[in-house]
DNA sequence: TGTACATCAGTGAACGCGCGTTCACTGATGTAC
DNA sequence: TGTACATCAGTGAACGCGCGTTCACTGATGTAC
């Protein structure tokens, strides 16, 4: 067999402070502004690398042109690191999916861009989508079930978006929780699909999308 | 924030030889039995954690009961090791899936059991799936371009149930490659939400499963 | 106005660890003559 | 039948590396008296 590399991460350019140099220290009182750009860096990092694991606090601290004790001045540990970036990037999802519905008052329709634009976060940023959604451990449901779960409002814009549907009458009446777990299922399908296997569906994207979402709306009229 | 360990890996009780002691030795003409007995170890390895990464070279000789320099003389590296493994779990998915489908003539329901004996396989071995289909270049499908790719033949089975739907009148005349793929996508959604967020679907997963493919069907009769 | 002191935003060096991989070797078993 | 030799299935020790994290420190800036 032949044999590439698959494992290993090689060859994946890294970023570093432009001038290379040390980051200037921040002006007293404003500590805060070092712990942005470590996000700002981790976050990259995450993005390049593909994975928690490969992100070490070394690079970080590296891209952000600074020595690796300071990192633990504003994270506890690692963990606590990439926990904060997941945290950010599912308030970007959802802050897309719902600005994306408003708007629009045909209810089909928008469903149909909620979910668009769902699977287009996705493949835009599949590092970012594999981390929250296709990763193990690294951020759980649990972690969140002390005050904000996140995609809670998101999901509930959903269940409203499906509600709709059934007002207008062209979803028949059931129960909604169900209806939008298995919408939330098939999206995250597509769009997990797509990041796995960029090459599989031979058929094109937006085909295949369209004929999901068609056949399972018409599965669901009344 | 609290703050328990989540990118760590910790604590995971790991394979080693019964005996705690030193394999003996194969006998003259025999050393691929130890290609047999890594491939396992790796295996129960990749299990156990949950990532390629976290599986070592010096973790499944040591679970074999040899020292790590024997694994050289099987793989070439710790890559063609990982790879070697999914090559396997893949074939077995495979199996599975082709064995619960015969002998079933209703093709609706030949087309149910497939999509339930995949979810299963899936959510019973969580961690090889996530491997193969939800993680990042540890296998590719490019890697098996070259000969078999794998799944090819499960997917010609899944065309052959859904064009016996068409056959039967259950199902609409329309390009099965383009349902195939999409009722790929639908059941991979499904398998993979249950392994990241087991616990997310308060509604019962053979509730949500029904709902699904029962919704779907309706969007793909006549 | 001058100065001792506290605070802030970091640094430098080191810790112990596990990793993939290589290299020269060993010792049992079979084979040729 | 005896023995030199080849082969096979591994071993032991070491390589250089990057990792998370800790600890004592430094030097600039503000504040109290």
């Amino acid at each position: 067999m032949a044999s590439r590399p698959r494992t290993g991460r090689v060859g994946i350019a890294v970023a570093r402070r432009p001038s290379g140099g040390r980051r200037p220290r921040s002006p007293r009182g404003e500590g805060e502004r070092l712990r942005e750009e470590i996000l700002r860096a981790a976050e990259q990092l995450l993005i390049a690398k593909g994975s928690a694991d490969a992100v070490s606090i070394r690079g970080v601290a590296t891209a952000v042109g600074v020595t690796p004790p300071s990192i633990y001045l504003h994270f506890a540990d690692k963990d606590e690191l990439i926990f904060a970036v997941c945290q950010e990037q599912f308030a970007r999802l959802e802050q897309l999916v719902d600005e994306a519905s408003v708007g629009i008052d045909d209810p089909l329709q928008r469903l149909r861009t909620m979910g668009e634009t769902y699977i287009r976060f996705g493949v835009e940023h599949p590092e970012q989508y594999r981390i929250l959604l296709m990763s193990k451990g690294e951020v759980s449901v649990a972690d969140f079930q002390d005050g904000t779960m996140p995609g809670v409002s998101t999901f509930q814009k959903l269940m409203g978006a499906i509600e709709a549907c059934m007002d207008a009458g062209v979803f028949a009446r059931q129960d909604v929780f169900l209806v939008a777990t298995g919408i939330w299922a098939i999206v995250h399908g597509i769009t997990s699909m797509r990041i796995t296997l960029p090459e599989f569906p031979f058929v094109g994207a937006q085909v295949l999308l369209d004929h999901v979402f068609d056949t399972y709306a018409r599965g669901l009229a009344p």
